[in-house]
DNA sequence: AAATACTTGACCAAAATGCTTGGTTTTGTT
DNA sequence: AACAAAACCAAGCATTTTGGTCAAGTATTT
């Protein structure tokens, strides 16, 4: 499980997929120009996506790209996993390279943390993240505004909060 | 936060380190030997990390590295943040660079995320991961050899094993 | 037909990666 | 004192990855 700058690109414009759910399919000019991000670039992106079956595109005018299902549905570790091709250059991976036990075990150790990282951002929605920001939102304004009831109060601590 | 390839080697490193803790302090070229990492990358990576006060030098013969602390003080995301320069080109980051919404409220989605992963791996201590293989090992040979009494049997699945 | 917009592929500069080389210091051992 | 083992340091280098440009398509709608 990587988590470049490349994965980030792609999160963040599957993110401004998300919040423009509503409004039909978005071109990636649109996402170019609010998310500042070159239009190839997302087109390099956009085809991973594509192909792993993250989004659905339209073409002709009034065409662009859509999730392919619900936010809810759609895991991060999906998202960043689509845009990084799997080289996962493992040292002892095919050859039986590992003479004693220590270069093994070390080896399974991080692969050990890796598989955690890996489902630990498989339980994170593109939708959980628009939902806790938009409470967010919503609690501010009513903070800034005026005291709404404050039933509405949610908690959305998924991390432990650092 | 980034997790790439040389975080994976630093980690590794360290882990490598915390394995043979009791032997006093490890030469560079002996994890190099064990871990397949080449010397002088080790030496840069190590620089970081003696810098950042997770491991102490000993120099002359018989010298090397060891941890500063105790494996489970040292958490994964330490290890990690003290190898990749924090280069965080955050495109609104210090210029109020957003004309509209979304640029931010998606930026700030991002933040949000990484923050989570960061603390994630704040709750990672190198000392688990070593306990952690420490155990399933054990419940290997168990299994191997004869079967023992199985009350020693323990859930070490930590992520759901995706 | 024409405009729109996705698709594909080649290509490229800049940066990061992982490593090499060649030192210098420090320090224990002989 | 001489030697060797190790940490330290710095310049440089080949390769890969990033992030992007350019150009030539193809499909769809108006």
């Amino acid at each position: 499980m990587r988590l470049t700058t490349k994965g980030r690109y792609a999160v963040t414009a599957m993110l401004d997929l998300a919040l423009h759910y509503k409004e039909g399919p978005i071109t990636l000019s649109d996402i170019s120009q609010r998310q500042g991000i070159s239009l190839s670039y997302l087109e390099q992106l956009f085809s991973r996506l594509r192909k792993q079956g993250l989004v659905d595109s339209t073409r002709g005018p009034g065409g662009g790209y859509r999730l392919s299902r619900d936010a809810h549905e759609i895991p991060v570790a999906d998202v960043i996993t689509a845009v990084d091709e799997k080289v996962e250059t493992t040292r002892c991976g095919g050859l039986s390279n590992c003479q004693d036990d220590h270069q093994c075990l070390t080896h399974e150790l991080w692969t050990d943390l890796s598989r955690q990282i890996h489902s630990f951002l498989m339980g994170i929605s593109l939708g959980q993240l628009v939902e806790n920001k938009g409470v967010q939102e919503v609690a501010a304004r009513q903070e800034q505004g005026q005291a709404e009831p404050a039933e509405t109060k949610v908690d959305v601590t998924v991390g432990s909060g650092a």
